[in-house]
DNA sequence: GATGAATGAGTATTCATTCAT
DNA sequence: AATGAATGAATACTCATTCAT
């Protein structure tokens, strides 16, 4: 489930003055729209504003991207990209062991630590960025579903859940978790957060069959 | 400002023509936006349309509403009183025994079911919206939160979750569970989603301390 | 050029009960006119305003006026004659003295005073005002030139003067230091304000400085 | 902001064609404004009508001017300051000598004359433009009442009259006269009126009988 | 006569997008 | 490729006025 998207070492030569410049422009559109969209929200930003905090003239925007929307799925598949990639290199480094769990958390709030903007913009619904969001949180549950299948079948995750509801759930509890935790670091340690989503998956994934509640 | 028409005092009714009236008027635009919104969000919904949807004027549409959030909040508000009644009603008859959590979870789903316009204007986020929601997310959570202390005071939930963490927690799922089942209930039956959200709900609420994952 | 307006004694019967009760009802309509437009000018008062400051509900405005212009023009109407009955008994009070133009001044100040009100609407154009303060004004000037051309044939003023541009010219000045004192009357004492005017007025009107009246 | 074009240099014009453009563009802004105000006042005109006038598309006039009401205030600022400029010339030519208030209603009138439009805008007060002109004619009352300060020290002037009082008269009179004039110059010959205008500053300004000018 | 809810034309203002330079 | 002035459709909101009760 590893992405390589086209950021990714792709082109290892060296772009010419033309190429680099507008490479350039590109990024300082993707960066202002990465701090506007996460400060306040894809309809709380005009296509000038992005522009004016990029440096670029208004027009400009348009040669970057079709509209402000493309330039919101651009910022989320590279989120994506780099969150998978950080849970990826998680899961393979805690292979098999029971600490795949809290290593996923860790991963996950370690990523929200660096990726403030980020998270903020793809796990904080807004209007018109619901499609791109939905299918962000779509995938995402897909992805961790796919994970717990691998678990229930090697019997660390008991078949109690129902997989859909169940991932529907996680991936909410996650994204609300990290939204609220992210909007403001001090209100709770990151160990602590970690160890309560660990305990609050724990329970849901596999429950000791003597603590089953009837 | 009690209206003494020729009238007056005739008619049993307690409400004037105008009032009454006025009432109708309102509740047709409360009705109108509450298909609106839950359709097509607040940014895509004019105060036209809202007017047009309830039959009357542009303009009638400011003589209840200072504007299109305004009535967004009042629906919130209104869609939150109902959750809250439901829900005191469903801990009230369930009180004290084991099956709470099961009965909560029935009733958010019965709730949900009965009023899928409210619940997916209340859980899907949009933009901005973001604010109401907020506050409503917020109180949902503080309210679970008060609960769950009741309960680990009672000795009925652990205390080995963080509360704050924890209310966030089953908020994010909740919302995010019943927003996804509402959109297509076929997706599975409403006693597999309780049953999972109440094994999840559980495992986050008392787990048997020799259960703990390390 | 006493004006008798249908405000003065032409009904000396008791008006019935509803009568009354209309006239009333006018009378507070064209009390708060006066008070709003004085405060924030045709523009910035809306016909509701007028109607809830009276106290009565927006449509009855328009069973006592057929407009927003024709209140303002109504209450101009009788400001203009409650002047011109005060400066008709000081001209007359004071008839052929050198006093004339002092007593003018001062009646002029004095009505100000009383009226602040009605001279800030009389004396602030205001936008669609204009038609009705142009008339007002005029008539103001042609009935002044008129005096004057009364004290030129009787040899008390100079006939120096164009008489058009001169009576132009002192109700500039007049509506423009009226207006401007009764904003803050305490921008110099009546008498000053009286003094002053007279003394302008003189040099325009008989420059011999022997009749100077003091 | 210097634009650098592949023809930068080439030619020896201080203005890019954007730049010349949009001076162009703000420039029409402008004379539609005066042409339109002066016809109408502010209040019956639209920035659309405006902006038609000008020959540019309605959110054109946004990317020059905030909104109506900065437009009469540029308007009115520039119109104030060619005013400025024909006085002090008037004022410079004759300095010193009994002809400075002859000059000066001279100057006034010949200005007026020019710039009728500017003049109905400057002295006739409209609704929401009261603020605009209670600046102008209260700058134009404190540049007179300074002129007559140096007269007084002078001699030239009679301390007889209060400043303020005086000059706000002055003012009234000037911008009566002058607007009703211009509404129709057959009215009176220029001459007359300067005459007029004269003999009545006269008579406020240096009195003794001597120095009438014939 | 009074009420006040409803009307809907009118107006200001924004902003995504285009295009000549 | 970049610029930035211009566009004009979209939309929120106001308010004079009407009319059923």
């Amino acid at each position: 489930m590893v992405v390589r998207t086209s950021l990714a070492g792709v082109a290892p030569a060296r772009e010419s003055a033309g190429e680099r410049s507008r490479a350039q422009t590109r990024e300082r559109l993707l960066a202002a729209g990465l701090a506007l969209f996460a400060e306040r929200g894809l309809h709380g930003v005009t296509s000038h504003d992005v522009a004016a905090h990029a440096g670029v003239a208004a027009g400009t925007f348009y040669l970057h991207f079709k509209d402000k929307r493309e330039l919101l799925r651009v910022i989320a598949a590279e989120t994506i990209a780099l969150l998978r990639e950080r849970l990826d290199r998680a899961s393979r480094s805690a292979r098999g062991s029971r600490e795949g769990v809290p290593a996923f958390s860790e991963a996950l709030l370690a990523f929200a630590e660096e990726h403030q903007d980020r998270v903020r913009i793809l796990f904080s619904r807004d209007g018109d960025a619901a499609a791109v969001e939905a299918d962000v949180l779509s995938e995402l549950a897909a992805s961790i579903a796919e994970t717990r299948r691998g678990r229930i079948a090697s019997g660390a995750s008991s078949a109690a859940l129902d997989p859909d509801v169940a991932s529907q759930a996680l991936v909410g509890m996650l994204a609300r978790v990290v939204a609220w935790w992210v909007e403001d670091p001090r209100r709770a340690s990151r160990e602590t957060v970690a160890r309560t989503l660990t305990r609050i998956q724990l329970g849901g994934t596999h429950p000791p069959p003597e603590a089953a509640e009837e």
